[in-house]
DNA sequence: CAGAATATTCGGTATATGCCGAATATGCTC
DNA sequence: GAGCATATTCGGCATATACCGAATATTCTG
């Protein structure tokens, strides 16, 4: 029998799996996810399995990646063995700074090393083309090193206060 | 022969490329992208072929999707017939800001209207789980609903004002 | 520390993706 | 609007990915 609050879940877990795609998560993840969200308590691999329909190895792998990105943590219960529980972050500010603290931070900081040692490459030369070059150079450090300020700074913000701030900041 | 200002352009076309791979993208848009990036002036699509090495087919197809990340422009000169030219758009901050503006944008549109949806159908609904699944939509379409208004007026600050801003809000 | 319960990894298969070259479509110029 | 130069699309091949079930590894319990 399917209800409609069944259907409502599934509704808002279909555009869980589509975000995830958006986002280049695998659409099953995205559907694990949102089954997580929902659950009324922390669900086992097995449970996640029978209820989501994919292989237990599938969920394990997924939850594997769902951990690194801090949608999911992974719980072990007293008295129940090996056996793990996962349960759903709610908190989707909270694992967009977690992102942002990790994921972007390190890729700005290697770009911004790949454009400083591009820049001392180029200063050392000459000619037209490295002079054209080099500002080019520099314009995107500019912007990497200002994205690096902004990531950290985000990082340590609630949400709430963030829109506010930036609201604020915004003309008319 | 292989100059050093070569070499610091590869490196940071390199650095591109892992970025595009990160955001989604195939390192080969990235790497046509440097390539645009540091050209002297816009390149036609033999041009790029020539320079990066890839068939003029992927160059084309590398181009519309670039093209709607707002990453290059296209321009056609008067007087070169059909041929086109492209141009990297070299503020990454403006990319940044029409894709919080387009692609977020309406994937969190999308969102919000499921958690819409299921909200009025669990109102509807009674017992114990619908009430708990109402919670829990709500509490995903109140960050949804921040990350909007977030993103409109991201969209709308230049990036160093942006920086000031947050950083100001940030405690210590 | 043996055994049972569970998690993770591995190998395989079906499908999707990246890229190519050839075929087709499009838009100038005269 | 014919002919030509160029862009785009298409079909195919090779590689990568998603998912599965079986095999292996891990961790708790007695």
């Amino acid at each position: 029998m399917t209800t409609d609050v069944e259907r409502a879940r599934e509704r808002v877990i279909d555009a869980l799996a589509r975000s995830a795609d958006i986002y280049g998560l695998k659409q099953s993840y995205g559907r694990l996810y949102g089954t997580l969200y929902f659950a009324e308590e922390p669900l086992s691999l097995d449970e996640l399995a029978e209820q989501s329909g994919y292989a237990k190895s599938t969920v394990s792998t997924a939850m594997s990646t769902l951990r690194r990105f801090h949608l999911v943590r992974r719980l072990s219960m007293p008295g129940e063995g090996k056996r793990a529980f996962f349960e759903a972050e709610r908190d989707l500010w909270r694992v967009s700074r977690e992102f942002l603290a990790q994921e972007v931070s390190r890729e700005v900081n290697v770009m911004v090393e790949a454009l400083g040692e591009a820049e001392a490459v180029l200063e050392g030369a000459d000619g037209e083309r490295a002079a054209r070059d080099l500002e080019r150079v520099r314009q995107l450090k500019r912007t990497y090193e200002h994205a690096d300020r902004l990531v950290s700074a985000l990082s340590r913000v609630p949400l709430d206060r963030l829109t506010d701030a930036v609201e604020r900041f915004t003309p008319e």
